[in-house]
DNA sequence: GATGAATGAGCCTTCATTCAT
DNA sequence: AATGAATGAAGGCTCATTCAT
């Protein structure tokens, strides 16, 4: 086992100070010298490390992008390739597990969501994120229906899930997984049988 | 006597240049300064018709809100009473109205509702508009259907505007509102021939 | 009697708003909009009243000092011109007179005091005062001792009365002007019988 | 490693700074960009230092209030312990002492005095400031003469000491210690051989 | 690698004053 | 006479960043 360099210390330990820190006092009020202080260490080394705030936002951006990513991938590869209603629950269940649920990770997301609109770095980040997913739908969508209809349904079944996620985000009991999911299995289930 | 009814024409005039403002630099950005220039006039006066910055967000945030919903019930009577179909597409279509689109009014939105997260005053208007959106639904599915499923539906449909929105919000293309209609009146379709 | 002008009105009324205000925010925060206010007027008047805020200060603070002025005069005229001793009380007795001590008047009192260190006009009009106060003790002294010891039991008296006034200022208790009297009489008929 | 060691440079440094400013523009317009121009850094390092402006004016008056109380002990230590007279006038000298009389301290201390009356913090420091001049006096008085009469001729020196300093205050001549001095000192002995 | 010192730009707000009505 | 509208200057404070140690 190699020995850790302060790097790989260092950069997740600001990253999830950054989502703590945002979660506390919002994305307005996230400043580095908070976040130095959530991690216990000196704001100036962000610069060391991140070479500057946006750096470390835009770090702590992708985090959560890989972390998604990732958990969606784990789930596929435990569910049969053809069975195209468990692989669409898998990506659903996987935007809906708990940890994407974090209350920390949450808002944070949708700060970024509204920063991305005149941060040309987020953005670009963001879309390949959803692109991703109407990506990872559609070729499960494929299987069972024409390419135009898979398109369009992966278009409704993103966009459940991001307006659920949304309308969750703001609500102070949180979002409601077992709905979300439901939802989604219930549109998919009425679309394949009568169309 | 001074100049009198300046009131009237102030306030719209400084919460348009506030969306204005918000559209071109970010809500992060988006300074009693610039929003001041963008209206023509000092930004001291901010606080004569708002009492401070955050005045003047919130009522820049209800000024949206507010047309939204006039310009729902306005699509409302011009409805039959009883044509369920029709007054979920009038809602839908409202949501997704060319003021709604305007790209300073949708960029203002999500900066409201990422900043909602942590601001309890602008939560609350958020989450009012919230739960009459789903009214409104709730209210006409109620004719085709029981009421548990009403609710679960107009949940979806809520949530298929706000997804479809949102991610319309970051596409540099705008939003396609006639997708927008069709992928809900697909949905609803479906619901109410075959459930 | 002669009808009364806007200006005879206006004047005193601005001038014991100023007071109330000064004692309710202190000098540095009393606005002339909170002096409007407090006046039931419009702050733009002062201007027009006493060409700007400065000016309004200035008249307060010679009120104040005419007041007093006034007072001495009318309690010296109550007392046999050769009874020295009466006469010393009188002076001390209007300086602790209950206007003298009402709590909006020594608190701008001290304001000014502090504040005519650096405004010319206000150090002129202070010294005024302070002179015209050695000026009437040392005139009584004068006929029960020599010059040069009517000079400094009189600048003892002043002192006594200022500095007992000034430590009364800061307390919460207010002053005890009984006990202001009292150390003053004592102190002169000591000096009386023993010098 | 960065340069430690600074608090104990640039507090007093800033402090030093802050009765020059306040001497030379007065309390009213001594702005902390003055201040630290005055001390010759930037502004901001006020709040680094001292949490922002109003804990800069604490720290203000403190270091006067302290300097006044060293002084006093000082001079205190070489006096015998059972020489009243002279106890009396260490004290008295001490309060019009050279580094008392300083134009700066005096103004400092008079603009302070006016605003403790507005600000809880102020407040309290003074008030113990002022306790502890009549505790000191009534400590040395006990010895000569009844407890009752001790307080009050304590509270008479007090009272001369604080208004022969304040009426100097104003006075562009500056203050003339000896008469201080010599007024306490023939008071004090008028009451101690007669009474 | 890491830190505290230090800075300068920028922000929100307050306020005395002026002006048109 | 009187007012509300409007302004511009200034103030305190925050914050990301740089630098010497």
């Amino acid at each position: 086992m190699p020995k850790l360099g302060m790097p790989e210390v260092r950069r997740p330990q600001l990253i999830r100070a950054t989502m703590d820190v945002i979660n506390q006092v919002g994305f307005l009020n996230a400043t580095v010298a908070k976040i130095g202080q959530q991690a216990g260490i000196s704001p100036s080394i962000i610069n060391h490390y991140f070479g500057g705030k946006s750096g470390l936002v835009e770090a702590t951006m992708r985090s959560i992008l890989k972390d998604l990513s990732t958990g969606i991938n784990l789930r596929l590869s435990k569910v049969p390739k053809d069975d195209t209603l468990a692989r669409i629950e898998a990506i659903v269940g996987e935007n809906f597990s708990s940890h994407q649920q974090d209350e920390a990770v949450v808002k944070t997301w949708l700060a970024f969501w509204a920063q991305a609109m005149h941060d040309p770095t987020l953005n670009r980040i963001q879309r390949v994120n959803e692109k991703r997913l109407l990506s990872y739908l559609r070729l499960e969508l494929k299987r069972s229906m024409p390419h135009a209809q898979a398109q369009m349904v992966a278009i409704s079944i993103a966009a459940l899930i991001d307006g659920i996620w949304l309308r969750g985000a703001l609500n102070p009991q949180g979002m409601n997984s077992n709905l979300a999911r439901q939802v989604v299995q219930d549109y998919l289930l009425l679309y394949i049988k009568h169309s």
